[in-house]
DNA sequence: GCGGCCATCGGGGTTCCCCCCGAGGGTTGC
DNA sequence: GCAACCCTCGGGGGGAACCCCGATGGCCGC
């Protein structure tokens, strides 16, 4: 038989105290604690000090966020790696964390089992994410937001969904025309056509259209 | 010396199994764990043959939220009390898991002797809540609503907070008059006040206003 | 090359938004 | 009883929003 690997050493960041305790004792075989933190500062210092392998970090955090903990780490060493643990399965949150340079991000519904895999993996160089939020990411950074072929918005022009986005935050149709560096006609004639595409009846509706899909 | 009384028995509802471990882990000495759920439908029929003496209750649980669980089990069983345990403290989850039937509220970041503390005390029949969130539960039952005093909300009269309401929904000025019962011109005037009071200038801003303070 | 789509504009009109002015009736409080 | 509000309206006006109709180019595909 080989010899053990040594235990992974894990940094835990969350200022749930009940939570910091459930994770380490579900990671207590085959893990060692590196240390914990549960505000964004501490957690900075902590892990360039403790030089963990990999740290669970939790998105929602006093002070910053997750997000800060990874760019103030970063900033030192760029070679720490983080695991974003979080209750939110929000594409922003997903994406903002993940932007920051998370290598992985699962839901704190994962299974003990799981999680300690998904460490694993994550140490290993994998990426690693809940199948539900593998989409966001690969949309995020494929640019092209493929997106789940939104029918009504497909429907819509280039250009209208330019002018559409600016509609949807509250410019007036002479500041859009001034923006884009076209007549006022011409940005009425889009809003017109998009409303009738859209089957709404009101820049007011556009609005709600765009912030229900997160187009802001 | 006196005996030792019996340990509390204390039944664990979340849907994540790592928040549900460290309960488990912190409260081992001096509570008896009843049994534990991470869905609706899994936990009132575990409640009710378990009878615990308090039950800690996520509010956020797939299938209905804990206000569903509330319901299940004191529809047979009025008597057994629920602590909420939560990582929001948004006055609104507060308010419906209270009126579900809920005796106590904290926030998962609670430290753990403090949990072991408010357990106890529910299960004396006090009620208890983070100081942040009393005031909302005593705002919400008083009907008064007093609210954490807006100076902006607090200068408008309730005929224009009705105004504002509707004008924030999308409503056009003709639609808020036939549904408030009164003249356009009135709702004019309504609008006219509120936005110069909020120092506003279209009903556009006003709409972000109303959203931002989710009055929606 | 011609029909079709897109983007760009104009004219002209209706409706809505927002403002100014004034005004009457109701309530509360001093 | 009077001041101070609040709620209720009207007239009138300027500007923005939205619509219909028509028109000019450019680009693409058949």
């Amino acid at each position: 038989m080989t010899a053990l690997p040594p235990p992974l050493r894990v940094f835990l960041v969350d200022d749930h105290r009940l939570f910091r305790s459930g994770v380490r004792t579900e990671l207590s075989h085959g893990f060692e604690l590196a240390g914990e933190a549960g505000e964004v500062e501490e957690a900075v210092t902590a892990i360039l000090s403790a030089q963990p392998d990999v740290v669970l970090l939790d998105v929602h955090l006093p002070g910053g966020g997750g997000q800060a903990v990874i760019a103030g780490v970063h900033a030192t060493d760029p070679d720490v790696r983080f695991l974003a643990l979080s209750v939110s399965d929000a594409p922003e949150d997903v994406i903002a964390v993940v932007r920051a340079g998370a290598r992985g991000y699962v839901t704190k519904s994962i299974a003990p089992d799981s999680l300690a895999d998904a460490i694993r993996r994550v140490h290993d160089g994998d990426a690693v994410f809940s199948p539900r939020l593998a989409g966001f990411v690969l949309d995020a950074f494929a640019g092209a937001v493929t997106e789940p072929a939104d029918p009504e918005l497909d429907q819509l022009t280039p250009r209208e969904r330019e002018v559409l986005r600016h509609i949807a935050r509250g410019y007036a149709y002479k500041q859009v025309a001034r923006r884009l560096g076209i007549s006022i006609k011409t940005v009425e004639a889009h809003v017109s056509s998009v409303l009738r595409k859209l089957q709404l009846s009101s820049r007011y509706e556009l609005t709600r259209w765009a912030t229900d899909r997160r187009l802001l």
